[in-house]
This record gives C-alpha cells, sequence and structure tokens, in this order.
DNA sequence: GTTATAATTGTAAAAAATACACAAAGCGAA
DNA sequence: TTCGCTTTGTGTATTTTTTACAATTATAAC
C-alpha cells in the first residue's frame, strides 16, 4: 500500500537516549540490530514516527515497546538531519531523553520484538550505528547540566531514597565528590524533596528516607547547585 | 513527479525564530501568508527542507531567501511535531533560532519571492498562524535564559559597539535596569570582548569601541552573567 | 555493653555580588 | 576660552553566598 508525494520526503525516526544508574555507574541503553545497515552493531532504541501520534507519544511507545518501561522522565534532546548519516537514504532523526530509577531498569534487558537490549556503562561504550555514538556524547552533556542547573537527580532513583544515596547519584554523574554537609543545606533549601515518615534501615545508623516534591519547580534558577 | 514511499511520511519543514533590535525593542521577523491555510496571517518564515542539505543549511538558505540576510547566529531550537499542528496534514518542523544585528535587520523588509515580510515588536505580535505563537514564546524564554548564561548579547549588535550599547541590548531582552558599573566589570572580566582602537563620538564624551573576540568561549559556565 | 558503621548537624573564613557617586572627555554656545 | 551640557568611565565598602571543615547520634553486630 504505498503512499505518494509530490516532493520527495525524508523518513522520520525518533531515538532515545536512555540513562540509568546500574552498579554504581552511569548507563545507557543500547539495542543490537539484527539487519543491515550496521547489523550486529549496537545502536540506540528508536523507531518511525506513526502518522497519528506526537513525536514524544513515538519516543514513549518506542520506549516501551524495546524494553517494557512504562514510567519515565522524557526530554526533547536534539534532532540530527544530516543527509548522509543513514546509508538507505535520507533519516531525520528526533531524539529524546530518558531518565529511569536504578530499581526499574533491571527489567530493561530482552525487550518485546527479539531485539538484543542490554544497559553500557558509558565510559565503556561499543562502537555505534549511524551517528549515535555523537549523540550520546551530547546526552552526556545535557544530563551533567541538567544535574548541575536543575533538580533532575531524583529521576534516577526509586520513588524513596535517602540523601546520601542521592548525592551519590550526583556524584556518579559529575564525576566530583561533593561535601556531605553542603549538598544536604543545598539541596533542603531549593525545597524539592521532602521527608517521608519512612526510614532505611542498614549497617549503621538509619537514613530518613526523602521523596520528590510533586509541587516543587523543577528549574533551579539563577544558580548552579554545586561546585 | 511523484515519490512513493512504503509507509506514510510527514512532510519536514524548518522554520526561523529572527530576533533582531528595533527602535530599542525585541523584533521578531514575520511573513504575512498569501497561501491557505491561514492566507493572510502571519506566520514564521520556514519552508521544506531539500533532500541534499542538512536541517541548518535549509534554515540558512529559508532565511536567506526570505530576507536577504547572509550572517546570522543560528541555532536549533526544538521540533515541534503534533499531528494536528498544520490543517493539511502532518509536517514535522524543526524551529531555528537567529540574531542578527540591527543594522543589518533594516534591509529585511520584502524578500525575494514577493512574500511581504516585516518586523513586529514581541510585545506586540498579531495572531499567527499555525502554533507560531507557542514557538515564539519559546524562543524568547531560551533568548533571555541565552543572554543570563552565555554572553550572546553582541549577536544582536553591529560588530563594533560601546558598552553601554552592549548594556542597553542586555536591558531590553531581560526587562530589567543593569548597573552601570557592574556590568562593565563583568562583561570584561568574562574575557568575551576586547577594545578596538576606535572611538564613537556624540553628545558626550567619546565611548570605546569594542567587539567579539573571536578566540572566546561563548559559554560563560556557572554562573548567571547579571543580577 | 562495647564496637563498628553510617547519618546527622553548625560555624567560621573566603569569595562573590551588590549598591552606590563623582571625575573626565568632548561638544557647542555664549 | 570658558562655561555648561551630555555621556563615558571608574573604585570601594557592605552584604550575601559559598566554601571548608569535625564531632555527635542512632542503630546493628558482636
Amino acid at each position: 500500500m504505498p503512499y505518494t508525494y509530490d516532493y520527495p520526503r525524508p523518513a522520520l525516526t525518533v531515538d532515545i537516549v536512555v540513562f540509568t544508574l546500574r552498579e554504581s555507574r552511569l548507563s545507557v541503553l543500547l539495542i543490537q540490530r539484527k539487519e543491515p545497515p550496521f547489523a550486529g552493531m549496537w545502536a540506540l532504541p528508536g523507531g518511525f514516527v506513526n502518522m497519528g501520534e506526537t513525536l514524544e507519544e513515538a519516543a514513549q511507545r518506542e520506549l516501551e515497546e524495546e524494553t517494557g518501561l512504562q514510567e519515565s522522565y522524557l526530554e526533547q534532546l536534539y534532532t540530527y538531519g544530516n543527509p548522509d548519516r543513514d546509508p538507505r537514504g535520507r533519516v531525520v532523526t528526533v531524539v529524546y531523553f530518558a531518565l529511569i530509577a536504578a530499581d526499574a531498569s533491571i527489567q530493561a534487558e530482552g525487550g518485546s520484538d527479539a531485539t538484543r537490549a542490554a544497559w553500557h556503562p558509558v565510559e565503556d561504550l561499543p562502537p555505534l550505528a549511524f551517528d549515535h555514538t555523537e549523540i550520546i556524547a551530547y546526552a552526556m552533556r545535557r544530563l551533567r547540566y541538567k544535574l548541575e542547573y536543575t533538580a533532575a537527580g531524583f529521576e534516577l532513583l526509586p520513588e524513596e531514597f535517602t540523601l546520601t544515596e542521592l548525592q551519590i547519584t550526583y556524584e556518579i554523574i559529575l564525576g566530583e565528590q561533593l561535601d556531605k554537609r553542603n549538598f544536604r543545606r543545598r539541596i533542603l533549601e531549593a525545597g524539592i524533596i521532602e521527608p517521608t515518615p519512612h526510614m532505611r534501615t542498614g549497617e549503621g545508623r538509619p537514613a530518613r528516607l526523602y521523596r520528590y516534591r510533586d509541587d516543587a519547580v523543577a528549574e533551579i534558577k539563577a544558580r548552579r547547585l554545586f561546585p
């Protein structure tokens, strides 16, 4: 059932850079391609945009199809459209950027349509298909930037988390040590998280659990959160 | 000469939000539509992406076709792709964001292909076609943000400019008064502009002319430039 | 109950941001 | 040539923010 147009049209896809934390490393979800071009190579999950859905819906759908993940922070990253980025012809891709909680990410391996999906630590990526290496590099810059200027860190954590867990998340992504007292003061003064009645017990003193405040403004204006 | 595909494809366009300063007001370039839909209404300049060009080249080309303008700061803003944003069918548009110097902007009226182009102050926009009102609102947020965190103000000025002119540019866009001494200290310490041997004479004491330093890093890290 | 482990808390010093006012340079008119 | 007008150009004291830094508390394990 062919579709005909007076002028040539590029194909339009969405790709998603999904970040999570696994074993104290920032990791990105990749699928192994079965078909040419780049058969056998790893690539970002993604696919064609259907005619009836928004771009964000397309990204959400592809993410769910490939990983089974339903809830995630999703944000448009950039649109890549160089004429030669896909050897099959002109393909323009709108790239989204997703953060998912560490505990949810465990189920992501596999995926529905028999593509092999796996998490790869960002500091140890295989060669990637298309321009996906460049895309991931840009997504990481954006992620670091978001964590410095907004309070997006809890998107990578379960619903309730301790301040130490949150701090470690920031340290992993920013790649630097943070002072515990200063971190706590800043994150609490920013008013984006609130204590819950629960505690997490473990080896030492039990830790208060916090959660994200729904009514918080995500954007921390005017200053970096951390030095 | 029709083009046929196995699956339907959205049309792909670029639109450009071109900002300039005119008569001390931040203004945006609009063209008046001649054809339906929205015939007679104002809209952003833009058009279809050719198969052989990058998205940025398409934006540059459309800008030049509609305005004759060749040099400008151009940056990708966002991609809008709601299925119902164009009554003719599915049209996805990659929006770019351009800043052009005040003196260059004088020639922009008219444009090559008989479309009527005109500058409109952003605080006094007519009703716009498609989702272009929303797009301009977002572009303004991005412009303010850029001026606060980076030193993009000189993109709206001629090659050589006085510090007072630069300060007024910032004041117009940010919508607040800035302290002269603090402004000068900050902008000079940022190292993004350098003095030229030239002076501008006028009614009072002659003013030193400055220019942008090519080797400067555009991004001022870590802090807002102004209060 | 003693020890080990991790959570929690405050303050002093340093750095940055802010508020603020007058001298200098040229122009033109008296 | 000088006086007044206009605009440029400059420094410092105060306030606010950021940073660096260590002892105490709550629980679990032994």
